[in-house]
This record gives C-alpha cells, sequence and structure tokens, in this order.
DNA sequence: ATTGTTACGGACCGTTCGGTCAATAATTAG
DNA sequence: CTAATTATTGACCGAACGGTCCGTAACAAT
C-alpha cells in the first residue's frame, strides 16, 4: 500500500551491471549509473543500500545471464571438442564482429575489487568455480575424459585459465587475428 | 646548477609501480604514492607532470623489470616444455609461496586503463607482444616448433592466453590447488 | 476523504580527489 | 659573495565524489 515504483528493476540492474562491467567500480560515478539506468540517485540508493550494494548485485546479475549463458553453450549437444570451439567461438565472435570489448565482467572484478573487497572476492570465486565445473562437464561427455577425472580437472583448469586469458586479451584491444590463434588451438587442443 | 634532489628517482619510480600494481589507477590516490614513495606531491608532479605520466611511467617500468625477467626465465637453456614449465612455475611459486597475489600489471592496466586510454593501450599491446614473441622463441628451441612455424604462433598465442588467465585467477584468489593443476597441465601441453 | 506508506526529484553535505602556488632552502656558475 | 636555478614543503584550490535530507506526489487501506 503505496506508490508504485516507475521502473523495472530488472532493467536498472542490467543498465548498472553494464556500466560496472564498460568502467569499473571507482570508474563508474554515480551521475554514470544515473545517466545509464535514467534514474535519480535516491530511487538507486533506496534499492540497493550503497555503490558497493549496487556492484554486488551486478556480478550476481552477471552470473545470473551471462555466466548461465555460457554454460548454456557448453551443454549443448555434440563432442567435448566442439563444446569448448563454441565456447571460445562465441567469445571471439561477440570480440570480433560484434565488437564487444568489455572483456569479462569477473576477470574486471577480479582485478579492480576482489583484492580489497571480500564479498567481491567469494562472489567471484564462486563464479569462477561454475565455469569451471561447466568446462569439467563438457569435457566429460568425450574420451579420455570421461574416465579420467584427473585429466578432466587439469585439462579445465588449463582452458578456464586460456579462456580468462583470451578476455583479457580482448580488453587490452589485441588484434582479432591473434584473438582467433588463441582460440582455435585452445579448442583444438582438448 | 641548482639545488641537487634527495631522492633516487629510479626508487620512486618503484614504489609508484608497486602501488598502482596493487591498487590500480583510481584506486591509488595521490596521498597513497606519497606514502609508499615517501616523497611529496609537488616532487612526483614535477618529475611525471601529472598522475598519468607517473602511470605510464610506471608501466614501462613494469616493462623493463618483469616483463624483461620473464623473458629471461624464457631463455634459459634446455628444451621447450622445460622453459615453460619454468615460466608458469616461478608464477606460481610466487602467487602461493611468495603470498604475491598483485597478479600480472599488465593484465590489470588492460583491464583498468587499457578501454579509455589510448597511450596505456599502446603500450600494454606492445608489452603483450614482447611476452608473445618470448614463448615463440622458447618454443623455437624444440620439435615441432622449430621447423613448424605456424604451429609455434598458434601454441604462443594460446600459452600467453593461459598465463594471464592464471594471473587474474591468482589476483581473484582462487586456491593454489587449482592453480598449480592449470599450471602444470598448461606446461605438459607443449 | 483521510491516513499511512512509499516513490520521486533536486537541493544539499562533508570529504576526497588531482593539481597548483608561493615561500624557503640548497646548490652551482661566475 | 652574488646571482641564477632547482628542490622541498605545506597551504591552498575548484571540482567531483558518494551519500543524505526533505518537500512533494502517488498510491492502498479504512
Amino acid at each position: 500500500m503505496a506508490r508504485p515504483r516507475e521502473f523495472e528493476p530488472e532493467e536498472a540492474l542490467q543498465a548498472i551491471k553494464d556500466t560496472f562491467w564498460r568502467l569499473g567500480y571507482e570508474g563508474a560515478s554515480m551521475q554514470e549509473i544515473e545517466a545509464a539506468t535514467g534514474l535519480k540517485k535516491q530511487s538507486l540508493y533506496r534499492l540497493f543500500g550503497d555503490k558497493r550494494g549496487m556492484y554486488l548485485a551486478a556480478v550476481e546479475h552477471y552470473g545470473r545471464h551471462e555466466v548461465t549463458e555460457a554454460a548454456a553453450i557448453l551443454a549443448q549437444p555434440g563432442p567435448a571438442r566442439d563444446r569448448i570451439a563454441r565456447l571460445f567461438g562465441a567469445m571471439i565472435d561477440a570480440a570480433v564482429k560484434g565488437g564487444d570489448r568489455r572483456g569479462c565482467f569477473l576477470c574486471n572484478a577480479s582485478i579492480d575489487q576482489a583484492p580489497s573487497d571480500e564479498a567481491t572476492r567469494k562472489l567471484v570465486g564462486y563464479m569462477m568455480n561454475e565455469v569451471r565445473g561447466a568446462i569439467e562437464a563438457a569435457l566429460a561427455v568425450s574420451a579420455p575424459y570421461d574416465k579420467d577425472r584427473k585429466a578432466r580437472e587439469a585439462r579445465a583448469a588449463h582452458l578456464m585459465a586460456a579462456y580468462f586469458g583470451l578476455r583479457v586479451m580482448i580488453r587490452a584491444g589485441m588484434p582479432p587475428a591473434l584473438l582467433k590463434t588463441a582460440a582455435k588451438e585452445a579448442a583444438a587442443s582438448v
């Protein structure tokens, strides 16, 4: 029983996520966030408490959407190598064809907030493990990974590193040819 | 003919680099830099112009020292696989035994400054290529990479991604076991 | 229609930011 | 010794920061 809000919290959160993703925690001023969401500070503060609350909510949103989407790609049918190739291929396409050079929000958060903020570190750690699990599951559909747990875990850890590294290189502005080469080699090594 | 400075610019720059490395560009306030160097603002501004000048000088310093050191590890005698293993091993040791969770300054700079600052982007791009070149050179000492340029370049690009990714994971606070597994697998795949 | 509650909008707050100024100290060239 | 030059220091600056307050508007319950 009160005045209803005039915006959709989910849309606002999406805009907040995009802003932090592009600019980082400190780089995203409240002014930017107001502009991105079309909302006034007060509405944002009432909904999220403070700036850090917005950031953590943004990271969670990333987990619910982007991470989930990556896991979905890995869960599509086909042998392990194809699944990994699709994951890396989608990433490269988004960067090269789509011009998306934002990188991986988890990596960005790891670098600019994880060292100083425990909540971020925990959240990011949890989500990175989700990625790892999804990669392991994709590997597990093909030999020799289906029967060799050690090999599967090791390969997944390695691929996870290559995946994150590539996304850093994407944000760094590395040339498409190099990105494609690295992605192909990652998939071919499975 | 004038009053001589009372500090060593190289030492100051090292302290500045460490500060930016730990805290990032925006996270490192001038106050923090003053404390780290033991110098007053004015001395720093006279030497570097402005904060961005300090940052770029810090990135260059990283190139002259840390990147060069990594290249030196890769240039030590032995077959390609051993060279790569030493590179990854040194990184993991520093993180796990040495407690150095700062990650790779090039990666950090890629994420927090490269997208918005062209000078940083160019500098980081140049240095990342140095890393790539050093990895290629290390691969080139062993078969099949010695005679297969394509394979060498592809493998180097992939290993570079894995290397950077691992350093992001180090900064993210991932557990030592996972880091070690990923590093071993990276070296074993050569 | 009145009351209680929540949302909105914008003025406002203290703090911290990067950066500058001006006074003083230390040196060298002549 | 004097003049010229540079280094050091701490006070100082306007702007932007994250965050809050408060008057007004819009709803639900009674």
